[in-house]
RNA sequence: UGGGGCGUAGUGUAAUUGGCAACACGCCUGACUCUGAAUCAGGUAAGUGAAGGUUCGAUCCCUUCCGCCCCAACCA
């Protein structure tokens, strides 16, 4: 990457810059992602991951992977495992610096006694609910709001050092019962940030850890442990969402307590797409509620989901970079990120034809049981890609869409008595419609013109019209999933009054067609094979999909303005 | 309430840090077209949350006000 493309700069870059020219970290630049394996990585994520290797790219720095295991109650293998997998993908590289916070617990037990032997840290007997209440924070007052009071010391706070580390040291060896003792830093009560009123280090929690199995009964808090990560890294610039702005201090706090490697914290505004929930927890009960089907249900706004839905990702970092970065709140819309996945897919995905509601078409001047082979062009954005043979017989499938009895004006498409052209075939005429008891046209009649084999005229007459077909005989069936967006609601997290999330979700977010016809040039074709079914979007083949039952994913549609004019 | 942040077209970011606001997505025209796609050309749209002030000149500096978001877990 060069950084001559980027002519404006954020304000990230922006404070790196000073910090290069005042030398506060020698020229050197080290960020890392820290995804706590809770969950599965979302497109919000992906901004994140790819902001700090962004800027590690730009400034010749490095980028770590770290996961921040520090609570055994919520973390699981499996979500390590996607995690590394979703961030490789995105094309990501960390060098081999794979770290664990929990690889560090040692460390920070030591940092820990340091405090305590300081007098900076302590123990405390008191109850969740105590704590709370000395924190300062009554619940409500008269009216109904919150009141934020000074702050009364814990009977706790002022235990001998000696004390402190007999009681520290019993914790750790598991002689106290979850909740009854914490260890807590000795800031000050009165501080206007609540966070610096003696927040919690270390709380007691006979968990096992996924990867430290039972060895410690005591877990390290966030504001405790994410800086001596960072600094134990060598982090320079640690970079994290708005809401830990107010832990900013507490984090400065520790670092300049223990005199060690002191990083930047920069915080920047996380990302909101419309039509899209973010939080973790939401994205949990869809899957655990059975809402969608897994965390990879192609229309979930996680990596994989996407990844299955055949975003590639090469369209999510292009997406990363245009939505910039800043301190604003904001929710972009879900259209630009389809304008990248329409961008990248245009110039790579290949053609292919596939009719999703057939409709029979019967060549009545084509002869019996003959299959005319005829070319086709692979990709009109890149002639490199060559083309194929697709088949042409005498009883065809076009889109039930592509054909009306009484075409209202600007329809192009086919009609009685009207001429189109079938796509790299012939000139076709719609000679009869055939009915049934209902009255539903079930099958047409056309004769086809010769002469116009390849689908040129040598008259040079035109047809306003192009259909893509398939051969009745000569093409697979598939079944398509075709997606829509998971909520109905620009903002899902905004429900109406009595109404939950929930009620947003939109009932035809999945709809299942069977009975598509497929060119048969993807019987070949595996799993993740991507191509624009023309005139119609992107399908990707599922990871479902078998030798027996072919499945297709839409990706995303193409854009449509046949649909824009029938709407006005 | 206390503390921490943020306000620029519909949306997201810019603006040589004081020189009459740009780019992308969207939207609307038109051209072209063997995808009603793509491409190309053009257009619509903010006077920068508000009011004052400093200045020849303010998105940028100052003051006041308004609005929105976050925190007040032994989560991260």
């Amino acid at each position: 990457m060069s950084d001559s493309e980027n002519k404006t700069i954020d304000f990230i870059r922006e404070i790196i810059n000073e910090h290069n020219k005042s030398g506060r970290f020698d020229g050197k630049v080290q960020t890392r992602f820290p995804p706590e394996p809770n969950g599965y990585l979302h497109i919000g994520h992906a901004k994140a991951v790819l902001l700090n290797y962004g800027l590690a790219e730009d400034y010749n720095g490095k980028f770590n992977l770290r996961f921040d295991d520090t609570n055994p109650e919520k973390e699981e293998t499996e979500y390590v495992e996607s995690i590394i997998e979703d961030v490789a993908w995105l094309g990501v590289n960390w060098e081999g610096r794979l770290f664990y916070a929990s690889d560090y617990f040692d460390r920070m037990h030591e940092w820990a006694i340091k405090l305590i032997k300081d007098g900076k840290a302590y123990v405390c007997d008191q109850t969740d609910e105590e704590i709370r209440e000395y924190r300062g924070t009554a619940k409500t007052d008269e009216s109904g709001k919150r009141v934020t009071l000074p702050g009364k010391d814990s009977p706790y706070r002022n235990r001998t050092v000696e004390e402190n580390l007999d009681l520290f040291e019993r914790m750790g060896k598991g002689e106290f019962d979850d909740g009854t003792r914490t260890l807590r830093a000795k800031i000050d009560m009165a501080h206007p940030n609540l966070n610096m009123r003696d927040p919690v280090m270390y709380r007691i929690q006979k968990t096992e850890h996924h990867r430290q199995g039972n060895k410690w009964c005591i877990y390290p808090m966030y504001d405790w442990a994410h800086g001596l990560e960072d600094s134990i890294e060598g982090i320079t610039h640690s970079c994290c969402s708005l809401e830990f702005e107010n832990h900013r201090p507490l984090y400065d706090w520790f670092l300049d307590q223990l005199g060690i490697h002191h990083p930047q914290q920069i915080e920047f505004a996380r990302l909101n797409l419309t039509y899209t929930v973010m939080s973790k927890r939401r994205l949990l009960e869809l899957v655990k509620n059975g809402h969608v089907n897994g965390w990879d249900d192609p229309r979930m706004p996680t990596i994989s989901g996407m990844r299955r839905r055949g975003y590639p990702a090469e369209a999510l970092r292009d997406f990363c970079k245009r939505i910039g970065i800043a301190k604003t709140d904001s929710m972009v819309e879900i259209e630009l990120l389809e304008s990248c996945v329409r961008q990248v897919l245009n110039q790579k995905a290949p053609r292919v034809m596939g009719v999703l509601n057939p409709l029979k078409v019967v060549i009545t001047n084509f002869p019996e049981g003959e299959v005319d082979v005829l070319d086709a062009v692979n990709n009109p954005e890149d002639e490199s890609a060559g083309t194929r043979k697709v088949p042409f017989t005498r009883e065809l499938y076009i889109e039930r869409e592509d054909f009306m009895e009484e075409p209202p004006k600007k329809f192009f498409r086919l009609a009685p008595g009207r001429e189109v052209r079938l796509r790299y075939a012939y000139f076709v005429t719609c000679t009869d419609v055939v009915k049934d008891d209902k009255g539903e046209v079930v099958e047409i009649h056309c004769t086809y013109d010769p002469e116009t084999r390849g689908g040129d005229a040598p008259d040079g007459r035109k047809v306003k019209g192009t259909l893509h077909w398939v051969s009745a005989t000569e093409s697979l069936e598939a079944e398509v999933n075709l997606y829509e967006r998971l909520f109905a609601n620009e903002n899902p997290n905004k429900a109406e009054e009595g109404k939950s999330w929930l009620d947003n979700l939109n009932p035809d977010s999945l709809a299942v067609l069977k009975g598509c016809r497929i060119e048969p040039s993807v019987a070949d074709k595996e799993a993740g094979f991507i191509c624009q079914f023309e005139r119609q979007g992107y399908f990707n083949i599922d990871k479902a999909s078998t030798k027996d039952r072919l499945i297709f994913n839409r990706t995303v549609t193409l854009k449509d303005s046949w649909k824009k004019i029938q709407e006005k």
